[in-house]
RNA sequence: GCUCCUAUAGUGUAGUCCGGUUAAGCAUUUUGGCUUCUCAAGCCAAAGACUCGGGUUCAAAUCCCGAUGGGAGCACCA
């Protein structure tokens, strides 16, 4: 062992490295650490001595098995296993509220939980968790389920808290009765400077039958603000979130679904705690900032003598520069400074489509970083290289010209030529025609001198007779050879379009006034003929997506 | 302020629970080379990390304590 690991690194080995091989692979060893200690250190000393050869031929002729190359560590694929997860008994679950459209942020949880379902061959739950009437929408619910079902997500039952009122009362009568939570009616203010001062209200001494006489004056007389009924947590606790919460509170504004059915509605944690138990959810997976909430889930379930979910957190993904809070982006399109939740700077799911990011690239990133409890400030160019992947072996090749200049090439010979589509996949020809009219991207005229020879790709040589704004050149037989290769468009059916290049929105929190480039380019007709969301490499720029005849997006290099 | 979470290459992560079998794996990035009628993709190679300080141990990225950086919560929002 002592030669291999010498050998391995160029003829020098130590004996603590031995030491530990040898106590990783026969733990036996341990408790006679001391002796075997000193033998290995002989050992070592005495390989050391020994040079690079002469290591070779002591492993050749009395140990050869140890060449053969180490068998690679197989690394794990997708997520992490699981706890106490039965296969085909996993539920998970994804509750959106739907109070805004979908981002990156809801994508990864929506992924993670149904990969973990996926994974156990377990069920699915799309939950819309509905319980605040002033911020929900129809608007919002419609837009997550295109969101979702754009990223190909799919679940087996799709519901809404807002389903289960009933559950909630019934609950919340039951907690009320066993003195487990109560109703209390005093002010905002002060009920939050009892929970930093840790100090119980009156409220929390009155008697089961007040409690009751309270909460059927919640059902009309009271006003919003009024009453809430709390949990009876524990007013000393460190963890804040335990100073008896509010489980129901009293809204009057019209339900996107249910209208003006109910006007005393559950607040999260109550809500979570219930439907997670009665929709048989055994793993839930949140992000991190609801980490210190999984106490109080396990204590309202407990109280209710109902069975708990395991709880799981993984940290928020964000891009840099990119800011995923509707507080943010709210004032940035009231402004007028992105366009629209579509705007492809911004982090939702539209936006990342309209890009020509695909779901199946924001599946693989989400997947690849993994459950961790880190914070994640990705840039966006980690999306991209899985993008690339994607994207590369299916985007047909065309030409593209920015700052365009004039080139006229005498004596063509050839009125159309047929140029491949993509490189390496079979993906056709498209046959476009010349004239000897053409326009080439001005940064390549820079380098163009009179008398020399550049290669206009698939066409020919062109040998330049006048160099300048407006170059001329006669064409040369001969084949491509060690000479600047330019893209070119015919100049009679060239296309002009618009390239919108999404850049940050903002470099540290400062709005970035240029997070939009716009540039007049022409391409070829035959752009006119892919369809709109197509992706399409324009040679040498980079992939785009086409966004409509006259408009296409820089989706990254 | 109080409470909680977190810390591995430029970036994102695996490994940490159960200390040794990995002088830290993968991806991305960067740089070189091959290939190519694209400065794309593909292939090959190289570069590059355990936040700091103590402690426990024969042995610490891994366990313990402390410090520091980052994040979150302290709502009748979710």
């Amino acid at each position: 062992m002592a030669l291999q690991n010498a050998f391995e690194h160029g003829g020098e080995t130590r004996d603590k490295i031995i030491l530990g091989k040898i106590l990783g692979t026969k733990p036996e060893f341990r408790t006679k650490v001391k002796e075997i200690a000193e033998d290995i250190s002989k050992i070592v000393s005495s390989v050391n001595q020994l040079s690079l050869e002469e290591q070779k031929k002591e492993i050749d002729e009395n140990f050869p098995e140890l060449l053969i190359p180490k068998e690679k560590i197989i690394e794990r694929e997708g997520l992490p296993e699981l706890k106490d997860a039965i296969q085909g008994k996993v539920i998970t679950r994804f509750p959106p509220e739907p109070n805004g459209y979908p981002h990156i942020g809801h994508a990864k949880a929506a992924i993670i939980n149904s990969e973990y379902a996926k994974m156990y061959g377990g069920k699915f739950i799309l939950r819309m968790d509905d319980t605040n009437p002033e911020a929900e929408r129809m608007e919002y619910h419609a837009a997550i389920k295109v969101g979702l079902e754009w990223l190909g997500i799919e679940f087996d039952t799709v519901k809404s808290t807002s389903d289960d009122m009933e559950l909630f009362y019934e609950k919340a009568i039951e907690l009320i009765n066993s003195g487990k939570a109560y109703i209390c009616t005093c002010k905002r203010e002060n009920i939050s400077k009892n929970r930093r001062e840790r100090k119980e209200c009156k409220c929390s001494k009155g008697d089961i039958e007040k409690n009751n006489k309270n909460w059927e004056k919640m059902q009309a007389k009271f006003k919003p603000g009024d009453a809430i009924v709390r949990f009876r947590g524990d007013m000393k606790a460190d963890n804040a979130v335990m100073r008896d919460p509010v489980l129901l509170r009293i809204i009057e504004g019209k339900h996107y679904t249910l209208g003006e059915k109910y006007r005393i509605w559950p607040s999260y944690d109550f809500a979570v705690a219930l439907e997670d138990s009665i929709d048989g959810v055994t793993h839930a997976f949140r992000s991190k900032e609801f980490e210190l909430r999984e106490e109080l889930i396990g204590a309202i379930l407990d109280a209710l003598d109902m069975r708990k979910p395991y709880q799981g957190f993984f940290s928020r993904l964000e891009f840099k520069g990119m800011p995923i809070s509707k507080r943010i982006i709210r004032p940035l399109i009231e402004e007028g400074k992105v366009t629209w939740y579509d705007d492809p700077r911004l982090p939702t799911l539209e936006a990342l489509r309209r890009r020509g990011i695909k779901p199946e690239a924001i599946r693989k990133f989400i997947m690849s970083l993994g459950l961790t409890k880190a914070n994640t400030l990705a840039p966006f160019d980690a999306l991209e290289a899985f993008n690339r992947k994607f994207v590369d072996p299916t985007s047909i090749r065309l030409f593209m010209v920015s700052n365009a200049k004039k080139l006229t090439v005498r004596n063509l010979p050839m009125t159309s030529v047929e140029i491949s589509n993509h490189p390496v996949n079979d993906m056709g020809k498209r046959k476009i025609e010349v004239d000897g009219n053409f326009f080439i991207p001005g940064e390549d005229t820079q380098d163009i001198k009179e008398g020399m020879q550049i290669r206009l790709l698939g066409l020919g040589n062109i040998s330049i007779t006048k160099s300048g704004i407006e170059l001329e050149g006669e064409f040369i037989e001969g084949e491509p050879t060690n000479i600047p290769k330019i893209q070119w468009v015919s100049q009679k059916t060239a296309h002009q379009i618009k390239m919108i290049i999404p850049k940050a929105l903002f470099i540290g929190d400062k709005f970035n006034e240029n997070s939009l480039e716009e540039l007049d380019v022409y391409t070829e007709p035959h752009y006119l003929q892919l369809k709109e969301g197509d992706e399409i490499q324009f040679v040498r720029f980079g992939y785009c997506r086409k966004d409509s005849q006259n408009q296409a997006i820089f989706t990254h290099k």
